[in-house]
DNA sequence: CGGAGGGGAATTAGTTCCCCTCCGGTGCGCTAAT
């Protein structure tokens, strides 16, 4: 990167888009593109990820694509840029435009009139979008909202696994994955899924000070209501909470508009104005509080949201911490309360099955031979769901046993047997990795350690001081916590080998237990005590084989 | 896996309890009926 490069960069960003000054890192990620290079940039919301591709795309010959998962996120990024005075055109083709308006779109695209393209998965995934992209000259591929590709793209929206398919269709140009969380399980999916090379990582402080942290357990149904009713009810200022069910939405929104409180339902069966609507009362002040399932998040930028309770656990701490991300985004003190019952942890388990089904992988696999066939021909010929459909291929693909080429799907000709097997194994691997996560969101709910430390540590960023802004720091602060340390062998980020769990890496290190993440087994709690007794778990010797000589 | 809700039995004669079944989140794109 020369100096003349960079100073090009600050003048379009200025020029173009008005940017005097550009953040920390968003001119790194800049430049690694124009260098060439596959670029992971996880920021939080509001920080100005999109200026990276933005300024880069302009600065570099040829389209950009964008991948997006909400069609109201591209609309927000079109209206965004067209918002600059100066920026190069956006365009998205979704299915709001109609057949007509897609059509002229696509022409306007064929003849140089944008710059940026927003596409959802669904779109990317067709051979006729492909075909046209291809002779787009696409120079830059942007993926936002990354963890999706880890979160949706197993089951809800199958599409998220063919990106990478695109990207090398495309002649895999430079591509930026863009995302607010990623714990390490969920950036290497997201490496392996779109086929990233060498990925720059450029990823700016997790932490939010400002955010105090907490829990609130509770043993019967009734009384975490009663909590968490009280809870909002003595909260100041505007607030979110967080349900599981869209029962639970309406439920909460009620009795809090009961108790004298403004607040609003918020979830996926309701209409979309309805949702708009409640979503701008919200911003306007009209609503205290919004009860909303994981609905409502993505592309939310609030700043003055004084608490976000959570009514009942989430997924995965990657989705608590986006949730919880929603308070205090404009500096000023603000809270993160869970109201906590073993019992919630079910529902997320029962979300986490994947029910690989052998007999779809097996008719799938049958149909496939060496030569590629389009996916819309499969369709026909099995009559088969869309979504089944590719699910399955997906499957297949991850374990090995089709290639997907711009073409179509080939079988790689290994016998049908050890195809299914290898991909029910491979589902399995995932179920095991999604439960342990949910077990990782137990581990923050019962920690007896801070859990702003707990929190980072499962995002790899590990600090050395408690907090002093969590529930658990506050009470050892009034007890001076005395428990004696065991003292641990493993350190924090050691490679490890299970005798009966296999290859894992040291997560964190309590004082009585370790978290270690294996690759096929997910995150475990392991006691040192029972460690020491057992001998199971070594450090991993460092591989010392010469590479290719 | 756990909770809600329905049906039926027991029985306190209008509630209570138990058992069984079913349901649970996120959105794209498309089609069919107004």
């Amino acid at each position: 990167m020369t100096e003349r490069q960079r100073d090009e960069l600050r003048r379009i960003a200025r020029e173009n888009f008005g940017w005097d000054a550009l953040r920390p890192g968003l001119l790194e990620a800049m430049e690694s593109l124009l260098a060439g290079r596959d670029v992971l940039a996880a920021m939080r919301t509001g920080y100005g990820k999109s200026a990276i591709y933005q300024v880069a795309g302009a600065m570099i010959d040829g389209i950009t694509v964008v991948a997006s998962p909400l069609i109201a996120l591209q609309h927000d990024q079109v209206a965004g840029i067209e918002a600059a005075d100066d920026a190069p055109i956006a365009l998205a083709v979704d299915s709001t435009l109609g057949a007509r308006g897609i059509e002229q779109a696509w022409k306007l695209v064929a003849a140089n009139g944008a710059e940026y393209l927003f596409l959802s998965p669904e779109q990317l995934a067709r051979d006729e979008v492909l075909e046209r992209l291809a002779a787009a000259d696409v120079s830059l591929f942007v993926v936002d909202e990354a963890h999706c590709v880890a979160a949706w793209g197993h089951d809800f929206r199958p599409d998220f696994l063919r990106l990478g398919t695109a990207i090398e269709a495309l002649g895999h140009p430079p591509v930026l994955a863009l995302t607010a969380t990623a714990s390490p399980p969920v950036r290497e999916e997201i490496f392996t899924q779109l086929r990233m090379r060498d990925p720059v990582v450029v990823a700016t402080g997790f932490d939010r000070p400002n955010v105090h942290l907490g829990v609130r357990r509770f043993v019967r149904e009734i009384d975490k209501q009663r909590g968490v009713l009280d809870s909002v009810a003595a909260f100041t200022g505007p607030g979110l909470v967080y349900v599981a069910t869209r029962r639970d939405a309406e439920f909460y929104a009620r009795r809090l508009t009961e108790r004298g409180v403004a607040a609003a339902a918020y979830h996926g069966a309701m209409r979309a104005a309805d949702r708009t609507l409640v979503h701008e009362r919200f911003r306007e002040g009209h609503y205290r509080v919004i009860v909303a399932t994981s609905a409502f998040g993505m592309g939310i930028d609030i700043p003055g949201i004084r608490f976000v309770l959570h009514e009942s656990v989430p997924e995965s701490l990657d989705n608590y911490y986006q949730e919880i991300g929603r308070a205090g985004r404009d500096g000023e003190p603000a809270r993160a309360l869970l109201c906590y019952r073993p019992e919630d942890l079910a529902l997320r388990h029962f979300f986490a099955a994947r029910n690989p089904r052998p007999e779809v992988l097996r008719r799938v696999y049958e149909v496939l031979s060496s030569t590629p066939v389009p996916a819309r021909e499969l369709r026909e010929v099995l009559n088969m769901r869309a979504r089944t459909l590719t699910n399955a291929l997906n499957l297949l693909e991850q374990a090995g046993a089709v290639r997907s080429t711009a073409e179509g799907f080939a079988s790689m000709s290994i016998p049908t047997d050890a195809a299914v097997a290898a991909a029910v194994h491979d589902e399995e691997v995932g179920e095991r990795m999604d439960r342990s996560r949910v077990d990782m969101m137990r581990g923050y709910a019962e920690t007896s350690g801070c859990r702003r430390q707990f929190l980072l540590g499962y995002f790899g960023e590990h600090i050395a001081q408690p907090c002093a802004n969590c529930d658990v720091c506050q009470s050892v602060r009034e007890r001076e916590d005395s428990r004696p340390a065991i003292g641990s062998p493993f350190a924090i980020d050691t490679p490890v080998t299970h005798d009966v769990w296999g290859d894992g890496i040291v997560t964190r290190v309590e004082d009585d237990r370790i978290i270690v993440l294996f690759t096929e087994q997910g995150y475990r709690t392991l006691s040192l005590k029972s460690l020491a007794a057992a001998h199971l778990l070594h450090v991993k010797p460092v591989d010392a084989t010469p590479m290719g000589r």
